[in-house]
DNA sequence: ATTATATATAACCAAAAGGTTATACGTTGG
DNA sequence: CCAACGTATAACCTTTTGGTTATATATAAT
């Protein structure tokens, strides 16, 4: 199975996903956007790559990258199944606290 | 903000959270139904506290651990919102199959 | 062809993560 | 009180992660 969980794990990851949420950019672009070199970019890319969240299409010297929307959904359903799982059990007594907005027990 | 994904990155506390979906368990009872040592397992539930998806009660020498399920609830809130404005953006069709819970076009 | 530019990769490093064993602390039962 | 039990913590180890710099490779432009 594929790890979504590391894809999404890291911070500068998903505001790699963010960017191209709005259009596609060359490597080179996001370079830019961060403080951190280009190799250390590259690897999150290749994560991502390898997670199959983006994909790159060359273009002469430059790798557009782009969003696989279809993947980062089931990434992001995985994630979602797996809490809505746990939230279903007991939804009834938890909507009533959550709408109230308020705790049942202290907290540390 | 709480970071559900660092809490969520790892297998064992994956495992941990859907024990306690079942019913609260002290720390023996969960340090037994694995197979790494008591401070291995308590590392992971201090995690797993720290980002407040679950609390412990004290109850003589025994810890009682619950989930939060509140702070589940506002992990998928922000999961969905994350999803949804990515949807908003960009694609109106693909809303269509998360609903119906299929894909449009093939994959690898 | 040579140079400049974009990307890829190698080698390295520090810190974090996940585990261990040993031991201290707190509570309870005999 | 003392022993046993549940939990907490300290010290340590190894692997992974996220970063670095230096350098190689591929394409473009002059």
């Amino acid at each position: 199975m594929s790890d979504i969980y590391r894809a999404l794990g890291d911070a500068t990851r998903r505001r790699i996903i963010t960017m191209l949420k709005e259009r596609s950019m060359t490597q080179k672009e996001i370079v830019e956007a961060f403080d951190i070199s280009q190799p250390a970019i590259k690897k999150h890319l290749n994560v991502l790559l390898e997670e199959k969240i983006i994909s790159a299409t060359v273009q002469g010297k430059y790798r557009l990258y782009n969003l696989n929307l279809d993947m980062l959904q089931r990434a992001y359903n995985e994630m979602l199944h797996f809490i809505g799982e746990l939230l279903d059990d007991q939804l009834a007594s938890l909507k009533n606290y959550v709408e109230k907005g308020e705790m049942q027990d202290g907290e540390s």
